[in-house]
DNA sequence: ATGCTTTAAGACTATTTTAGTCTTAAAAAG
DNA sequence: CTTTTTAAGACTAAAATAGTCTTAAAGCAT
């Protein structure tokens, strides 16, 4: 039951282009790499899923990089979870019914179905706005 | 983000006992391995977890095997969850401040920290006795 | 006592996932 | 057309998960 690093990393550059956000300033990997404290290859693997969910905006050359794609409050903890590493599963069975054989009317399968719920809409409630403010 | 086979097959199992709870009866991992349809040594190292964190008892010999140790409404999700996989950390951070050197004050691991609580008491919400009744 | 049956413990192995690198291509700016 | 920057994806290393196997120990039954 745990984040990846990818995502505790993902939140933690999100954070810092969010609270450095003077008049849209345009970061690039590198530089976020090392203010980050983030291997620079795996950040580019990072920053490209989150440009591919409309999180971030990512430009190319000279004077490229990236900034954010809509206002900290709109981006949540859920939104970059999912960017990055998929929905959140739980367990198999709730993502992929054929997964188990005993899955149909499953009673454990319909409560580990709520907790996943809770979970998610839990992870709504807080954004980036919810840090840097 | 999500708990593993281990665990899956850990309430299955105690699902099945506690349901079949009829005067104490006691089953062998062989028979649970068959009933459940669980590899059979790979149960026995989850019986094992399960006795050894008070939430079955297990005896040796002819007449032995495994019965709960507590009531079924006393078993909660979270309490199978912690026996079978240890505690749920959401972020190694949280549960080891020397994880990361931004860790002081880090306002990201307040809220993951809050998820975590959340999640820990969602889980305790729901025991066996919910699934069996 | 001594088999027989059952769990305990832990070393071992295989598979999958996570974490991260590297190389080549493509876009944009000057 | 060269430089700078990201994109994409193949590749690799390390760790976790999933599972097996072997040896020991405990309890019952004769
Ligand atoms: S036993 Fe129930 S909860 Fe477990 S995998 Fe099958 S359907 Fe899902
Ligand atoms: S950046 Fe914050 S949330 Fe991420 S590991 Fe460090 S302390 Fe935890």
């Amino acid at each position: 039951m745990k984040i990846t690093r990818a995502c505790d990393y993902a939140l933690k550059v999100l954070v810092y282009i969010a609270s450095e956000n003077n008049k849209n300033k345009i970061f690039m990997r590198n530089e976020l790499s090392k203010l980050c404290d983030i291997p620079d290859s795996f950040l580019g693997k990072i920053l490209q899923a989150l440009a591919r969910e409309n999180i971030l905006v990512s430009e190319r050359g000279k004077k490229g990089g990236f900034k954010l794609q809509k206002k900290p409050e709109d981006i949540s903890f859920y939104d970059v979870i999912k960017a990055v590493e998929g929905d959140i599963t739980i367990n198999d069975c709730l993502v992929d019914k054929n997964f188990c054989n005993s899955s149909y009317g499953c009673r454990i399968q319909s409560i580990l179905e709520k907790v996943r719920q809770n979970l998610i809409s839990d992870l709504k409630k807080y954004s980036l706005e919810d840090i840097i403010s």
